[in-house]
DNA sequence: CAGAGGTAAATTGGATCCAATATCCAGGCA
DNA sequence: TGCCTGGATATTGGATCCAATTTACCTCTG
């Protein structure tokens, strides 16, 4: 992780920069912000939030602060610990597990939905942000591509919320590609895998590309469980 | 639907006696007691939710109220009009397909973790659910029963997320339930689908318990939005 | 009589203030 | 020396207060 967790809070100026024109209150904004740094990861797991620091290096009250963290809370991404105060989420090989079974259950499904809708720009879209992967080195701006190169595929299903749902788990997901990355030559196999997955989806063959999503998301899980382990 | 949509506040005085020593934290309280006033149609779709009246009706200040709508706000279930309030949130055709979908998606998926899993017990559990089913004529109590019934069998999935989700969800669906009840006969025909679910189930038949369920959400989803349709 | 404009009321969004509680460190006692 | 106790400190949970904006009503005019 970018910072030590010795309880401050990271500098956030450029995610501040990049969203705080998006929205009109505060709360939104500082709720985006966050949950945008979370699944950056410049905010590591475990990471404390004291809510007069995040206060201030959003220039608002505790007030937008505690609401963000209540509804980051509801999305699983903070907890709450009483009177001691709230850390982003850590999570475990079970967690890992967990996700995973979701990703293996929607994606398909959004797939299914979305494969027959796709366009020639959709496709061409998709080849490039796999391109783009296979020369990016680093971890995160790894997550970003892989989670739009996911989602372009799964845009045309025409089921908004399935697709937030599916965005959620695989930003979830995404946190910890960095681990899969740094440990045992994730990377190669996952982008054979995005490669497979292309052809399929561009073959039209709906079966074929649901099988190979699957397993390279139960994959995923499967390694990041097996990293989660050796750590706890 | 108790209520005239007149913007008071419905009597929420027995959901607060049953809640209140649960929780340790006035928010944590007002979040479960207004969820479930919306799951059980107590605070009906569109129902604005002036956050003044409700802190009365809690017996707490605004704060807390505001945290819990904003925690409601992030599982979708209430919406935010600047400077205009929250409402409950309305459900359209289109998102009574999406639930569909997501529902259609993940419920198959923890029936199968679940059910090599399942004792002699949950199938008691399961066929009694059936049976108070039968003889249920309020639509209130059916939503509940419902939903107790689909996750006993989902239960021994021993995936915590997945199976927030499919109650989430199932939940959501069912705040429509007395809808379908009121309309043209779906009591019965969802009654032979429960039946035969939990017939399949019990012989170990994954696959033909999994269509069984898919088939009867589909079903449940589309009901909805045609009466939904009808509405609008 | 209808419509536009303006003002007042209502309600939210945000800030500050107060109380309750958990942590941390120091000091005393076994 | 190690453990327990107690008070100071830090931080959250909750309440009150203020400002900004929207809505509704009422009046005035064409």
């Amino acid at each position: 992780m970018s910072q030590p967790p010795d309880g401050r809070v990271p500098d956030l100026t450029l995610l501040i920069a990049r969203n705080r024109p998006r929205f009109r209150t505060a709360t939104e904004f500082v709720e985006a912000a966050m949950r945008e740094a979370i699944l950056e990861g410049v905010l590591p797991a475990g990471a404390p939030l004291r809510q007069e620091d995040l206060a201030a290096a959003f220039g608002v009250s505790r007030m937008p602060v505690r609401e963000a963290l209540r509804q980051l809370e509801a999305r699983a991404l903070v907890e709450f610990h009483p009177h001691r105060g709230a850390v982003v989420a850590e999570i475990s090989a079970e967690d890992s597990a967990d996700i995973g079974a979701i990703r293996a259950a929607l994606e398909p499904a959004a797939l299914r939905l979305s494969l027959p809708h796709l366009t020639a720009d959709d496709f061409a879209l998709a080849a490039e942000l796999v391109a783009e992967m296979d020369a990016e080195a680093d971890p995160g701006r790894m997550g970003e591509l892989n989670r739009r190169f996911h989602m372009t595929l799964y845009a045309r299903a025409g089921r908004p919320r399935l697709l937030a749902l599916v965005e959620q788990h695989l930003a979830a997901a995404d946190r910890y590609l960095r681990f899969q990355f740094a440990a045992l030559g994730y990377h190669p196999r996952s982008q054979d895998e995005h490669h497979a997955l292309l052809t399929a989806c561009h073959a039209g063959d709906g079966e074929a590309a649901c099988g190979i999503v699957v397993r390279h998301v139960i994959q995923a899980a499967d390694q990041l469980g097996a990293f989660l382990e050796g750590r706890g």
